[in-house]
DNA sequence: CTGTTAGCGCCTTCAA
DNA sequence: TTGAAGGCGCTAACAG
């Protein structure tokens, strides 16, 4: 059978506390017998039981990294990025960092959170835009005020600022200046029917995006809301969009997407249609995932440090780092203008 | 403070054991009983204890999915696979399905098998690639006859079968052979100078799709040995090994990669080099990423099923799904023709 | 169908 | 610096 801490105990000679605190190393203990105890653990092949040792410290070293898409390398690198940085945390009682994929689904989320309650977390960062459904928020704000309650620290990464001081920090990607200063940059080339592909209607970052998007049309006196397609984040939806864009407008000479996947499925498209990129007409993305700047034509989009908001976003559940001020640090990304946006031509 | 379930069956007056059988749905209670339980569940926000029931029943509902590297959408994919066929499952206790990410370093797979093992999982996924460090094998081995014993169930998926009888099942990929049909299809395009980016030298994956290419170039009475780069299984590593392989053999007319990503690096290599794919030189990948296809020139590639397996994983996890004879069973890719490769042209 | 009774393995005061 | 003892919250026999 598996060896307990009264066996370790046993080998060593000593009581079950002194072996708990040797494992713990929160309390003094002499040399001679902490080394007797970890060689009786080397031993005996100890390893602590990690549901009583919870259950009797009242917490856990589980940290949850919530996702929308884990295959989705937007999410990919974020959680990748947190992951190493709670796994470098040495010293003290190590952390299992873990992955929950919730695929968008808003039960799946809720489901999650629960499990993560359950098992009296450490953490949980929750990563990616939010769904705006307001029933849905209010049910997982009251979620997290409870994990919060139980002293699971709750930290966001690439998601809006939540009501409510349950959450200890917040790095907000600045969505809405992104689209600006990308559309501006679409504008300056001289374009004016410009296509815009967005996200999923119900999700935070679609939103953001999109108000960016219609400032910088605002501010150029134009009004393009017809031109505007939501679907999901990913390839196809990107394809059918643009399609569908070229439909209503046959004369498009830019496309803007919600993100840089959506945009090479609308490179696709038009590619199948025959118009060249971005001689005929101009995709820009959003995001810079690593292929993006080796797509043909490499891509225009709007760069954000996932790695970096990852592992900020660790260190903060970790306690490693200091809150930012007000809990909130907003996060900006930077315009990268490639091959695949040139100057308008009129067809 | 938090309630418990003794709270729970003081409001419902009912004893502990009742409310735990309603919430396990174990065992037969009245309907009466099972309501009035409920409802005292959810007036309390009553959510059960983790650790305590784990400790108490002696395991919990942890599956673990260990990943090299879920940055990259191979891992991403499977692991999402895997993870939707576990939270797929209704009824019984709810599996917690986590991603942990070792970032292809063994000591980090090494630890989250022990966290694993701590937590009393009830299932540990390995997928991709092994490390084939003797050392390193023996120790994960260990740890798996470890995690056996304590009724841990281990599946393995894109990964060599491994001695012992501690793994449940085994999915593995053709790597072999698909490397095999790649490089005859390459072949027999009438390309005899041809290049081969590898992925880092001592994982399995790695060695088996060189084997496979090798396999070809033998029978075709070719050695290229020195036409072989090592690199790690990035973009980056498929560029650098692109110029590596043109400087030396300039009258190169294919590259044939270890996957997809680093495919596709190679190809941005050779185009900054001037030469056009695949009238210069084809370019063939592994995988079959989902952006593989929209690449231009599309790419040709091998098609391994990342979806199906980490499905069948997950379902062979919980013990949905009957072991395959033997406990393994090949998973085979399938030859994607595509734009990237065409007949050799001398130059 | 339901209540009673022991632990599960560890942490943590409290004493020594 | 170390030991003894109680309890964390739940499950699983065993009765009834």
């Amino acid at each position: 059978m598996t060896a307990t801490l009264a066996d370790v105990a046993a080998r060593a000679q000593v009581s079950p506390a002194t072996v708990s605190r040797v494992l713990n190393g929160n309390y003094p203990v002499a040399a001679a017998t902490r080394e007797r105890v970890l060689r009786a653990v080397d031993e005996l092949d100890y390893v602590l039981n990690g549901p009583a040792s919870s259950l009797a410290a009242a917490t856990s070293d589980l940290v949850g990294i919530l996702v929308n898409d884990i295959a989705d390398p937007f999410f990919g690198i974020m959680a990748s990025a947190a992951q190493a940085a709670i796994g470098e945390e040495r010293g003290a009682r190590e952390k299992l960092s873990v992955i929950c994929n919730t695929g968008g689904s808003p039960e799946r989320e809720l489901t999650y959170l629960t499990l993560l309650q359950r098992q009296r977390a450490a953490a949980v960062i929750l990563t990616g835009g939010a769904l705006e459904d307001p029933a849905h928020a209010a049910a997982v704000g009251a979620k997290l005020a409870r994990l919060a309650d139980a002293g699971t620290r709750i930290v966001l990464c690439g998601r809006p600022p939540l009501p409510g001081d349950s959450v200890r920090a917040t790095l907000a990607f600045d969505n809405r200046g992104g689209g600006r200063r990308l559309t501006d940059h679409i504008l300056g080339l001289g374009h004016r029917r410009i296509g815009y592909v967005a996200g999923p209607p119900e999700r935070t970052t679609t939103r953001h995006r999109l108000e960016g998007h219609r400032a910088a049309l605002d501010a150029a006196g134009l009004d393009l809301d017809h031109l505007v397609v939501h679907g999901s984040y990913d390839r196809r939806s990107g394809y059918d969009a643009a399609l569908e864009l070229l439909r209503r407008e046959p004369e498009l000479t830019a496309v803007v997407a919600a993100n840089d996947t959506v945009a090479l499925g609308a490179c696709a498209a038009l590619r199948d249609r025959g118009f060249s990129v971005p001689e005929d007409v101009s995709v820009a993305g959003f995001v810079d995932l690593p292929f993006s700047a080796d797509a043909v034509p490499a891509l225009t989009t709007v760069r954000l440090p996932l790695s970096e908001a990852g592992a900020r976003a660790g260190r903060l559940a970790l306690g490693l780092e200091g809150v930012p001020p007000g809990g909130i640090a907003t996060v900006h990304g930077e315009l990268m203008v490639r091959a695949s946006t040139g100057p308008a031509r009129p067809r």
